[in-house]
DNA sequence: TTGGCCGTATGATATTTATCATGGAATTGT
DNA sequence: ACAATTCCATGATAAATATCATACGGCCAA
C-alpha cells in the first residue's frame, strides 16, 4: 500500500478506493504512470464544446460546471460536478468530441488518465469494467433525475433547490460562497437572471436566507426545503 | 452463423450485431439460453417504479415510455425508447430497484437476459464490456441532450419537437399514429394537457399539420422544423 | 482618473403559460 | 345498453414568467 502510494505520488487520491477497488497494484501503477494532474483557477475553461476527447478526465478537488451553447446562442448548464462524483465520464465512451464545455467554478485540481490505458484496463479487468459501468450509470441517473426534479418545480422551488444543493450536498454548511453568478444559476435552472435575483431577494426579505454578495446564509432551512418541495 | 441462429431461435435478432459484435458463438449461446421473450400490448406496464431489477431488459419491437411519479403525484416521462436504442440500460447497473416505470406505448416485444449472465460476460469479454459502456454512454447522452433541447424551447417549439421526433426519428413518415395521448405528450415535454391540445389545434389551423384523432399528417415540415428550432 | 463593461438590483409592463369551467366524443366496465 | 370515466377541445381568466428600462457598485483597461 504505502510503497505504491509513493510510486504513484497519489497518496491521497480517493480514486484508488472508488474506481480502482478491484485493480491490482501493477495495473494501478501502469495507469498512474501516464496520468497528468492539472490545476485550474476559478473561471478557467478546461474543455470546450467540440474539443477532441483526449483523456479520461477526473476531478480531485474543486467544482466544475458542464455547459453547452444552444443554437440561439445562450448557455445551458447541465450539471455541477464535485469531486469523485463524475467528470468526463459522460460521452467519453460514445463520442470523439465533447458535446459540452467544462469550466472550473472554483479552484480545481483535475487528473487526466490516458484513455487507451483505461480502455485496456476495462478489457483486461472485468471487475474494474463493472465498477466503471456502475459509476457511469450512477452519474447519468443522477443528472437525469436532478434535471427532472428541477423541471417539475416553479421559480421559487428551483432557486430553493439550487441553494439547498450547495448547502446540503456540496458545502455541508448553512453559510457558503455561491460559486455561480446569478446568471449562471439562471442558466442552470432554466429561468431569467432577473427572476433569480428577484427570488433571492424575496427569500431574504422573508427571512429565509441572508445575502452578502455571493455569501449566502441559510437561516430557515425547513422553510427552504418546503419551498423546494411544494413550491 | 446459421446453426447458431437456429439454436438461439433468434435468427432475426439485431442484438447480435449491435451488442454482441465481439461475442463468440459459445458465449452468445450461453446468454441466449437463459433469455426470455415477452410480448406486451399497448398500455401494458412492463416495469413499475420500485420493482427489483431482475434482468437485463432489451426492446426488440415496439415503443416504450419511461416515466416516474413526482412527489406531488404527477407523472413525468423521461424518454421514449425505440428498438435497439436503449431500454433498461439506465440504472440497471447502479441501483437494485428501478427508479422509473416502463410502459409499452405500442405493441412491443422485449427480451430479458439473465443479469448475472451479462455481468459474467462483461467480466470475461473486455470488448463486449467496451461495447456495452459505449451503448450506455450513448443512451444517457441522448436522453440528457434531448431533455436540454426540450427545456430551452417554448410550448410551440416543444410540441413541434415531439411531432418531428415521431415523424423523423421513429416512423420516418409524414403520416403516423401518435402513440401518446395529449396528456402523455404534456408529461413528456413539461406543459399542461390543455396547452398541448391548443397548440396542436393552432398548428392545424395554420395548415402545418393535419389531425384526425391520433392520426397526424405533417403538411409543412419546413415550417414545423423552424418552429421547433426558433419558437 | 475615467469610461466602459459586467454583475447585482428593482420596478413596470408584456407575454407566456396554467388554471378553471364547460361540453362533446370516445372508450371502458358492468 | 348503460353509466362512468377518460380523452379531446375551446374559451375566459388568473398566475407565472419574461422582457424592457433604469440604476448603482465594482472592476478592468486605456
Amino acid at each position: 500500500m504505502d510503497e505504491l502510494s509513493e510510486k504513484c505520488t497519489c497518496a491521497e487520491c480517493h480514486m484508488r478506493t472508488l474506481f480502482f477497488a478491484h485493480v491490482s497494484k501493477d495495473e494501478l501503477q501502469k495507469v498512474c504512470s501516464l496520468k497528468t494532474e492539472v490545476a485550474y483557477g476559478k473561471g478557467d475553461v478546461i474543455v470546450k464544446e467540440g474539443d477532441k476527447i483526449g483523456g479520461f478526465l477526473y476531478l480531485q478537488k474543486g467544482l466544475l460546471k458542464l455547459s453547452r451553447k444552444t443554437s440561439d446562442g445562450r448557455d445551458q448548464i447541465l450539471c455541477i460536478s464535485k469531486p469523485f462524483d463524475f467528470v468526463s465520464l459522460l460521452s467519453v465512451f460514445s463520442a470523439s468530441e465533447f458535446n459540452y464545455s467544462v469550466t472550473a467554478i472554483s479552484d480545481s485540481l483535475t487528473c487526466v488518465l490516458d484513455f487507451n490505458m483505461v480502455k485496456d484496463l476495462v478489457k483486461e479487468n472485468g471487475s474494474f469494467a463493472l465498477d466503471l459501468i456502475q459509476k457511469l450509470s450512477e452519474t447519468s441517473d443522477q443528472i437525469i433525475l436532478n434535471s427532472l426534479e428541477i423541471k417539475r418545480k416553479h421559480l421559487h422551488g428551483r432557486v430553493a433547490h439550487v441553494l439547498l444543493f450547495f448547502s446540503d450536498d456540496i458545502y455541508k454548511s448553512a453559510v457558503f460562497e455561491l460559486p455561480l453568478s446569478r446568471k449562471e444559476i439562471a442558466e442552470y435552472i432554466g429561468m431569467t437572471t432577473e427572476n433569480v435575483i428577484r427570488t433571492l431577494s424575496e427569500f431574504r426579505k422573508d427571512g429565509i436566507i441572508g445575502i452578502e454578495g455571493k455569501r449566502i446564509t441559510i437561516i430557515d432551512s425547513d422553510r427552504l426545503h418546503s419551498i423546494s418541495e411544494h413550491g
